[in-house]
This record gives C-alpha cells, sequence and structure tokens, in this order.
DNA sequence: CATGAATGAGGTTTCATTCAT
DNA sequence: TATGAATGAAACCTCATTCAT
C-alpha cells in the first residue's frame, strides 16, 4: 500500500507529497485518530522523513492548515471581479468557493470538520481564515447597502450577523453538496454543479438582502 | 477541579452526573483528547464506575449524543406552535433554537462539533437528527409557498436546498453568538439574546424566502 | 442468566452451590479468567456474599481443589476392595477413577487442567493428592512383585517410574473419553463406559507388567 | 533481572529473544498471569517493540506454540529410522522426545502445562500437533501388529486408546522426571538420562503390547 | 442474611518521537 | 537523503475487593 517509491525526490516536492498523505488521512480518520505511521506510508516515506521535514504532528497539522486555508482563499479571491458590484462580487466568490470545495473535499474537511474541532491553536487559525472570509463578506453587504442608498441603517452587529449567516449557510450546503453517496456503485447521486448551487443560495440570500435593504421588514408581531 | 464529593448516591443520579462532566470534557478537549480519567475527575468518581455504568468511552459518547440531541429536539419541539402559520411556526422553533444553545452550550458544541466529525457511528446519529429537523423545516418552506399560492414551482431539490442554508445560517449563528471571550473576566462581550438572534434571522431568510416565492429572483445575468 | 434466585438458605448449603458455580466456571473459563462476578452470577447471589462466605479468590479456589480431590480420592478408595489381590484392586480403582471422571468432568478439569497449571500454592495441594494416589499405585505395583516372588528385582524408583507411566495413561484416557463432541448436537459420539476403558487399560498395562514380574495373564474376569 | 542490553539488534534475532523470554515466562507464570510487562524486561526490550514485532499477546503465544509444536515434532521425526521396526521406530522415537522435553523444559511446560488450558484457539493448535504424534504413534501399533501377524484383531478404536495410553504415560513420565527441585541449590537430585526414562516405558509398554498381539520379548538392546 | 455502590491496582495496547547508521 | 530499531508516556479497560446500609 502507499505510494510508489520513489527516491532522490527534491525536498520540495517530497514535502507537498507528505501533505498530500496528511490531507487525505487527517480528513478520513480525524487529526487525533490519524497515525503519523498511516501518514507516512500514505506518502510513501519512512516516517523518520516525515520528522524531519514537518518536525512534529503539530506542525505537520498546522502547515496543512495553512495550505489548505490559502488554497481556498485564494480560490475564492480570484474568482471575484475586484470592481464588480457588491451582488457580482458575491456570486462570483460563492462559485469559486463551492468550486474549490467540490474539487478538494478532503482539504475541506480538514479545515472545517477537524481543524475547529482540536481546540488551541488549530482552530484560531482556521478561524483567522473565517474571518478574513467574514470581513469580506461583510464589505460587500456594507457596499450593497450604500449601493441601494440605505447607508447606515443597518447596524454593524447586524450587518456582521447577516455575514455569519450567510457562511453558515455557504458551508452547509458546501457539505450537503459533496456528502453521500461516496461509495454507492450504482445510483451514484449526480452532485449538482457548483454553479447551480451558487445560484440557489444567491436567490435565497440575496432575494432575502434586497428586502432587508430595501426596507421591507419581517416582524414577529405581523 | 471535580465536583464535591457525595458518596453513595443512586445510580441513575450518578449516571446523569457523569454524563454531565462527559458533555463537559467532551466539548472542551474533543471526543478523542477527552481522557476517561479526566471524566471521572470531573463527575467526581472513579473511573471503573464510569465504566460500570456506562460500559467503555463509546457508549458513553453515544448516550451523551442521544441525550443532548434528544433535548435539543425537544426543546425546539416545544417551542413551536403546532397549528400557527409557517413563518411563525419557523420563527419559534428557531427561537427554541437559539435559546436551548445559548443556556446548553457544551452539549451544542458536542453535537456539531465532535460527534459530526468522528465518523462511524457517531456521525450517524446526530446526522439522524439533524435529519429530523430538516425534514421539519423543509415541510415549513413547502408549506409557505402553498400558503403564498406558489405551490409547485419550486422543487423538492430546491426546497431541500433552501432548508440546509437555513439551518446552516442557524448553525453558525447560534456558535458565533455563543463563543467567544469565555476565559475574559473582564469586558465580557455581552451574547445577544437568542430572541434577537431569532429575529435577524428571520429578517434575512424570510425576507428572501418570500421574494423567492413571490416571484422575484436574483439572476446572474442581472 | 444464573440460577434461580432463592432466599434465606443455610449457608452450608449456600456454600456448596457457590463452590458448585466455581467449578462449572473455573473449568469453563480457567482460573484467571474466572471472574468473580461470573461466579456470584452464576451461583444466583450476590458477590459480597462469595466473600462472606469463601473469603477470597485464592480461598474459593484451594476450597474447590480441596473438595473435588477428597472426592476423587474418596471415589477411588470406594471402589477398591481393600483385601483383594494388587491386579484386583487396580482393577476396581481404575473403574471408580474412570466412573468418577466421566460423572464429574468439570471437577476432573479444574484438578488436571487448572490447578496444576496455576503455580503455588494450587498446584502443590492437587500435587499431594496426585503422591496419594501414586503412592497407592506403587505400593499395588511393589505388592503385586512380592505375590509374583520377584521381591527386589525391581528398583523402587523403577517402581514410581511405572506407577507414574500407569497414572500418566489413566488421565490420558480419562481426558479423551470425556472429551469431544460436547455441542455436536447430531453425530454425537458415544463415550465409552467406564468399565471398557478401565479394561483396555488393565490389558494394557498389566500384560506388560506381568511379563516384566514374571506372573500370569491378568483378565477382568478371573 | 533480564538479559544483557545489547541495542540495534536486527529484528530476526529480536525476535527470538522475545519469544525465548515468552517461553520462560509463560512457563513460569502461566498464560494469564505472565504479564506483557515482565516478557519485555526478560527479554530486555521495551514493551512497544514487543506489539510491533508480534502483535499481541494473543499472536505471541500462538507464535510461542507454533515454534515450540514444530521444535517438538523435529526432534522426534529426526530421532526415529524411517524403515525400521515398529518396536524401534518407537523406541527412539521415545528417546527422542525424553530428550527433548529434558533440554527444553520450559517449552514442554507451555505446550502441556499452558496451551492445552488456554481454550480456543490455543488449546486447538497443541491439539493439532498432539494428534500429529498420536497418529504415529497409532500406526506404529498398527504396524506391530501386523508384523506379529495378528492384523485385525484389535479393533481401531481400542489400537486408539492404546495410543492414548502410551502417550499420556509419555507425557506423565517428562513431567516427573523433569519436574522438582529447580530451586534447591544443594542436594539437585540428579535426573534420569532420557535413554533410561526411554527404556522403563518400553519395558512397560512393550511387554503389556507384545503380550497383547502374541509377540515375544522387547529389549533395548534387541 | 444480603446487597448496591464504589475503588486501587494493574492489565493490554497505541502513539508521537528519537537514535544510530 | 533516508531508514530500521527502539522507547516514554499515556490511553482504554477489567478485576478482586470493601463499605454502608
Amino acid at each position: 500500500m502507499g505510494a510508489v517509491k520513489s527516491k532522490r525526490v527534491p525536498r520540495a516536492v517530497r514535502e507537498q507529497q507528505m501533505m498530500d498523505a496528511a490531507v487525505l488521512t487527517f480528513a478520513r480518520r480525524g487529526y487525533r485518530a490519524a497515525s503519523m505511521d498511516e501518514i507516512a506510508e500514505v506518502a510513501g516515506v519512512s516516517k523518520p522523513l516525515v520528522y524531519l521535514y514537518l518536525n512534529s504532528k503539530d506542525e505537520l497539522f498546522s502547515a496543512v492548515i495553512r495550505r489548505e486555508s490559502e488554497a481556498l482563499v485564494a480560490a475564492v479571491t480570484a474568482a471575484v471581479e475586484p470592481g464588480a458590484p457588491a451582488d457580482r462580487q458575491l456570486w462570483s466568490g460563492l462559485k469559486g468557493f463551492f468550486a474549490h470545495t467540490t474539487e478538494n473535499p478532503d482539504g475541506w474537511a480538514v479545515l472545517h470538520q477537524q481543524a475547529r474541532t482540536q481546540g488551541e491553536p488549530f482552530a484560531r487559525e482556521v478561524a483567522a481564515m473565517r474571518a478574513e472570509i467574514m470581513t469580506f463578506v461583510t464589505a460587500l453587504i456594507g457596499a450593497a447597502a450604500k449601493e441601494a442608498g440605505c447607508d447606515g441603517e443597518l447596524a454593524d452587529r447586524e450587518v456582521s450577523a447577516l455575514a455569519h449567516a450567510l457562511v453558515g449557510a455557504a458551508e452547509s450546503l458546501a457539505e450537503w453538496v459533496n456528502t453521500g453517496t461516496d461509495e454507492g456503485t450504482s445510483g451514484e447521486r449526480e452532485r449538482p454543479a457548483p454553479r447551480d448551487t451558487a445560484a440557489t443560495l444567491m436567490n435565497f440570500a440575496w432575494a432575502g438582502l434586497g428586502r432587508l435593504i430595501g426596507g421591507g421588514r419581517w416582524s414577529p408581531e405581523g
């Protein structure tokens, strides 16, 4: 088992192989249950080499979190058109997000399921990345409000809450869409295209936000 | 550390003490990192007693998941008014959800962060509970559509997606609202009341759904 | 599971019930693997009661060894006719031995398989019983030699060796005839009668010993 | 206690050292009472290394049983002269058996006392080895009968019984001869030579069998 | 007479990590 | 660059045994 043995590989390449193996193993087993033995075997190298390059399980996990976080942020960032209106930026960002998580489910699982649940310092690292995205989304919502001319009517706190709701909705959909009949040989439920998932979420969110921004309010007394 | 020592307690009581300790410890450390030693110490009993009553770490975790799942579903169920219109049911359900997760953050953390990431069979148990809630929300969205007279215009798959988005948004808000300056003795950021969180989410969601149901659609080409 | 609950039983009776349960459990599981929990459950009493009457696992095991040893020696002793010729005494003793081990296989298993393999002090207790039998057999062989008029031609050491060989042969046969298709519902191999097993061994042994000693052929009818 | 520390030993060598330590410890304490801690200490290595190489206590015990069984069968097999008459084959086989068990008393104790009393699957492994020897002995008895021209007069079942008696006698003698004043520094009772033990048993057995079969007297000098 | 409640001690097993080559 | 050999520490779990009622 494990990758094909190939000797004398440059360090940078070997490190990536190890991190690929780590992503796979952490996603499958969880941080604690994943053993360095298994990671080394999946990577096709000996355990001491993993330690030589990545120093410790903690540092390996941190490195994985960093790499996957940066890849996700890069994918989303690359997808948005900087100068476009807020709604278009959100739309393209969501497309990028769903595309990346669909193509890279193990990396997403490590970030979303594992890193966040392992306490400090890992939770902080992924929280920082999430905060970055949250800031971006918060800014977009603020910008949209401004574009609609309702500047100041939404408290900062409320805008933050909306951003959290929106990001949470996206995460939930990403998990729903990419989870499921993995091993089902027959009847493999086809996953919706990232574009369709993004459209569904935009419809849900934007119509709501549009109303909010435009004045229509639901009320508990209603 | 550890609860006050109280000797010779009836089994049923001790079991609840142990499960309380387990919820606390699993929430703090995660399933794998929580040791039976620590759980026993927090419960104020010896380790063998934990095994005598709860049999194994796996069974203890399962018992915790079951207890917390049922408590959450009961809280939400008790909050909704069965005969009311869909929007009112959703509103009261969300209030119940945020109230319960705010009062019981450790239980929620075990369900949402730990159980879902520990693979089979734990993930399945929470998934079943989540599916129950998802079914309820899905039915409410369908009912709302029917009340608005747009029966059939939303595909089942799309209604499911909207339910997943809504539940994900609620989960994200629950985490956001209840997380944070736990240890900060001073400057304790005040948590919003469950009612306000529910209202924010209802505004976000319902205005959006209202638009959708009423016909207004955001479009990527727009 | 376990015996029917019957309260307020006199101590002597309860002790026998417990020892019966212990024999069964020690035979099934071995000394170390048998737990006091299981013994108490099989006996139909609570664990503290076992300790109240039998004091400890070691003492319980010792008591079992003593009881079963005495029962075996008593069975063999009761079978032999004290004044008869040596060959008849051996023949009747073997019949008694095979009859007792066939009727009481668990007790025999505890003595032969468990007690002898658990080191001190248990091995010594059963060794003492075995030595008693060995002394008896040695005396019989000596007596037979004297009866045949070849007194002194066999060294004491050789007579002892012959006794060990004979007893070992008997033990091997006892295990062979009583072991086997326990659970086989169909095709239950019928066990030979103790009398036939004894006859086979007597023919094997006595013809050999008779030749060695110089005497005539032994026969069960003789 | 513990062997001399020798670091960085090849795996094959270490495995044999561990199995030697295991034989010693299982023989002294019994399977259950022997702890992996003690085995590792006797072997002069740390416990994890024992697990790394032998996987578990069960597998270690099985490996020991296999090694000692094969050694015993090999010793007996190597001792017999294949083409010789039945009595000579039995004689040389017994010499080989007593020589091996005398030289290797711990291995014999593990096979005869421990493995057979630990239930499945260990009992089965040693039972298979014993059955192999029993088959060999049974064949020899049958061959001797044929050589003496009394083919068919002994029922198969009776021949089997005789083989069991003979093997049991040998086992009993092996235990008697090799047991005893182990720790007695002074007055160490001298053990009889394997050759003498074999001669005693042959005289006991063959004279008996010879009479039964109708043939002449067996003699080690013959 | 009898038991539900409770534990100290010790068992097997795993794992992150290092050393010597 | 790369690895076979080795271990300290700690995890889960069991069991003989006792106390208080």
